[in-house]
RNA sequence: UGGCCCGUGGUGGAAUUGGCAACACGUCUGGCUCUGGACCAGAAGAUUCCAGGUUCGAAUCCUGGCGGGCCAACCA
């Protein structure tokens, strides 16, 4: 199933659940963006995770607009989220879905619960339920209204349901627990009164629920088995496991829903699939914003010309930029998935743009900055039309219908690119100068012999010769000019108005540190060429066409022109530029040659006293008398480290575990290294294990008299966690026995040591590391029943036996 | 004297569960080239947050520490 090397954490959730066969194998994720703002290259990710893993494991994920409050959203954001997941490339499972949709079994499993006696109507202001909720390290207080009766709550309940309340009146809470130390778990608010009205259900609600109250039940509803959701909702897993586990579906009355597939019975908890929450570290950007709040004041403060601003990180944004989705998806799938803090470098998404748009951009010149170029062998007048290609050959995926080649004109008067000319050309310059040939790009050889400066010095005008038999740039006497240069014919080429965007922030973490994102915005986002020029070929082109203008980089034909820029209006035309080409050359200055490296540690004074595991240990033994006298004895008596007997009296039970075991007569200090090394790594919770202390006396010695290898022992030991039984029972029969022979040993190093030629040469050039991959393939031959000390001194003679 | 989560080259991340610290972006060399692009070949860059411990062997197990994030909206 797996085509990838290596599976990211919810991928490896879904393969072993359709493995293990839960839900039957059936995968049905959701997409449940609020419709409050455009979609951003942060939901890119969450939309790619979405759909990507149920496309690849044979399941659908849903579209749900989670719309439970009526004040914030928008029908036209809905109609942009679906545009642009549908632009993004992916499908959803019928029509799309609305959490309004599901309002009325929300409302009917809410009338159960208060039936259950889970939840309960609160006429506390929202100040007071703010000042009753305690803080982090103080519990709740009770409102004086947790213990209305059910019938009252009832009452009060379809009374907020019927509009018979002011707006903040009355609350709907699950009684949960109001010293949890979860604060979402502290009796949660489910329903609001709100007199709004909603863009799809008008004013038949008053009251709209929460998201934590929604949100999962919907999942429910929807039959989804995997909701995949950002960090920040970690802490509401409790809670939305708690919300399925007591509610009873079978009083949404699912079936009545239009596209529902989940369900289950009238018990609590009984959904069918049961849903579960799973949470991803959200991607972050650098020199981007992306929460809705701030998206928004880019927008309405007009930093920005639009929610599809070039310069935005909302899908719209990067759409106009020329971005196409194809990119947008590698990047996702290049910047993975993980539950790390993170900082993505912006370099990734321009190499994912470059790397969709290499492939299939038809090639053009364009004279950003244009100089003037008069050819003085060239006649007066004359204009001849080259024949230059759209692709070079490395382009294998041109866009359908596109001709091979077009023509360019070519003639006495040229531009070429200001910084292509240079009168003090620094080291390694390729490009003209006087006195230097180089090529025009499917053109002619010219050499400069002279320029025209003005009283300032600056270069207005550059005077050249052609080579005449280096029509469609090459000579026959196969000559390699130093360079190539783009550039148009001065009376044929078409001026336009060029749209350079830059980073909206010039900090990479723009609001690290500052009030208020203008501190760190760039003023210099939006730069506008007026007096570009183009071949004239774009002008037949089909509108926002995206080019390669060569040498320079990606640009899109934009008709929407709402840069607030002047249009240029003799041709109309306007690009924007994408990304501009990979440009190694001037990037290379001192300092850049080598990785930064990594700052140095601030060197950590020791810390006296700060062992708080220790002290709580200690604490234990000063008021339990048989933990101190375990402690001593340990230390005392049986002659154990400090830190093994202080862990070890840890609690009654730790010592009565260890003395027990230590009752079949093994060496103290070997068992208490296996107690606290390796019985705590197998087990993470001993109520549960099945391990006897007599059991890991035997295992132990065993050990002990060599009659197995600890790597067997350990194995074992996992064993007796979890599912009990006899040592040398397991070790007889499933003859684990330690093989110490020399001779056998011996022969299978050498068999190791033949099949892998490669590694031993490495070995032998001076990866000495690699001597442990060779006790660790000597052991896996062995199933870990080798003596690993004997094995490492034969493999060392035999590597070293054949230097 | 709160709970939960997370620390692996500059960046994002692998490591098949204790056995060669992958891969990609970025950086640097060189080659090729009618784009200083693409492509090809190569290099540098890591005390796997720190300190102890267990082990023949630790990114992985144990103990302690440090650092970062999230949570106390009638937002989602």
């Amino acid at each position: 199933m797996s085509k990838h090397g290596h599976l990211d954490f919810i991928r490896q959730i879904v393969e072993d659940d359709i493995a293990s066969g839960k839900h039957g194998g059936r995968v049905l994720t959701r997409f449940p963006p609020e419709p409050n703002g455009f979609l951003h290259i942060g939901h890119a990710s969450a939309v790619c995770l979405n759909f990507g893993v149920a496309a690849e494991y044979g399941g659908r994920t849903t579209l749900r607009m989670d719309d439970t409050n009526p004040t914030t959203e928008d029908p036209d954001y809905v109609d942009a989220i679906a545009r642009d997941i549908a632009w993004l490339g992916f499908e959803w499972e019928g029509g799309v879905r609305y959490a309004s949709d599901y309002f009325g079994a929300l409302y009917k499993l809410a009338l159960q619960m208060i039936k259950d006696g889970l939840a309960y109507v609160d006429s506390l202001s929202e100040t007071e339920i703010r000042e009753y909720r305690g803080t982090v390290k103080e519990p709740s207080r009770p409102s004086p209204y947790r213990d209305r009766s059910i019938k009252e709550n009832l009452d009060l309940f379809k009374k907020m349901r019927d509009g018979a309340f002011q707006d903040g009146e009355h609350v709907l809470r699950a009684k949960i627990d109001l010293a949890a130390p979860n604060m979402k778990m502290r009796d949660p608010l489910m329903y609001r009164i709100r007199h709004a009205s909603h863009y799809r259900t008008g004013n038949t609600w008053p009251i709209y629920p929460f998201y934590d109250w929604a949100h999962g039940q919907s999942d429910g509803i929807e039959g989804i088995t995997h909701s995949i959701c950002t960090l920040e909702f970690q802490d509401n897993r409790e809670l939305y496991d708690w919300f399925i586990e007591h509610t009873r579906p079978a009083c949404a009355e699912i079936d009545a829903i239009p596209g529902a597939e989940g369900g289950g019975g009238s018990n609590l908890g009984s959904w069918n699939p049961r849903p579960r929450q799973y949470e991803f570290a959200r991607r972050n950007l650098d020199y981007t914003v992306v929460s809705k709040r701030r998206l928004l004041e880019l927008v309405r403060e007009e930093h920005v010309a639009g929610w599809d601003d070039p310069r935005m990180p909302t899908i719209a944004g990067m759409r106009r930029r020329g971005i196409p989705a194809e990119a947008i998806r590698t990047f996702c799938g290049q910047i993975g998935v993980g539950k790390a803090d993170n900082r993505i470098s912006i370099e990734t998404l321009d190499w994912a743009v470059r790397e969709a748009l290499n492939l299939r951009t038809p090639r053009v010149m364009g004279v950003l900055d244009p100089l003037r170029v008069v050819i003085e062998n060239y006649p007066e007048g004359e204009v001849e039309w080259l024949k230059a290609p759209y692709f070079p050959q490395d382009v294998h995926d041109p866009p359908e219908g596109w001709p091979q080649t077009r023509k360019i004109p070519f003639s006495r008067t040229l531009y070429i690119e200001c910084g292509d000319f240079s009168l003090q050309p620094p080291a390694r310059f390729q490009r003209l100068t006087v006195g230097r040939e180089v090529r025009l790009r499917h053109g002619y050889f010219v050499t400069c012999t002279d320029v025209i400066q003005d009283e300032t010095g600056t270069v207005t005008e550059v005077r050249c010769t052609y080579d005449p038999d280096t029509r469609e740039g090459s000579a026959p006497d196969g000559r390699k000019p130093s360079g190539t240069i783009h550039w148009v014919s001065a009376d044929h080429s078409v001026s336009a108005q060029i749209c350079l965007y830059d980073r909206l922030f010039s900090s990479p973490d723009p609001m690290a540190g500052v009030e208020d994102f203008s501190e760190t915005l760039n003023p210099n986002s939006l730069e506008v060429l007026q007096g570009a020029q183009l071949e004239p070929s774009v002008v037949d082109d089909p509108p926002e066409t995206t080019y390669q203008f060569e040498r320079v980089g990606y640009f899109v034909r934009d008709q929407t022109t709402d840069s607030g820029a002047e249009v240029d209006t003799e041709t109309n035309l306007v690009f924007t530029r994408t990304v501009a080409l990979r440009d190694t050359w001037g990037k290379s200055s001192p300092g850049r040659h080598t990785s930064p490296k990594r700052d140095e540690k601030v060197e950590i004074l020791p810390l006296v006293g700060v062992d708080s595991g220790f002290k709580e240990r200690e604490k234990a033994r000063a008021s339990n008398p048989i933990l101190k006298a375990a402690y001593d004895r340990f230390t005392a008596d049986l002659k154990l480290t400090e830190d093994l007997a202080d862990l070890l009296s840890n609690s009654e039970d730790s010592v009565t575990f260890y003395e027990d075991a230590l009752a079949t007569g093994v060496d103290s200090a070997l068992l208490a290294n296996w107690v606290i090394h390796e019985v705590r790594g197998v087990s993470d919770d001993n109520q549960t294990s099945a391990l006897k202390p007599e059991a890991l006396g035997a295992l132990i010695s065993l050990v002990e008299d060599h009659s197995i290898s600890r790597a067997v022992a350990k194995t074992v030991l996992t064993q007796l966690v979890t599912s009990g039984g006899d040592p040398r029972e397991i070790v007889e029969v499933e003859g684990l026995g330690r093989i110490a022979d020399v001779e056998m040993i011996r022969n299978i190093v050498a068999q190791v040591v033949d099949e892998h030629p490669s590694e031993v040469k490495r070995f032998q050039e001076g990866q000495i590391s690699l001597a442990g991959f060779f006790v660790g393939q000597v052991m896996k031959a062995t199933s870990n029943r080798a003596d690993p000390a004997m094995v490492k001194k034969i493999v060392e003679e035999r590597l070293h036996a054949g230097t």
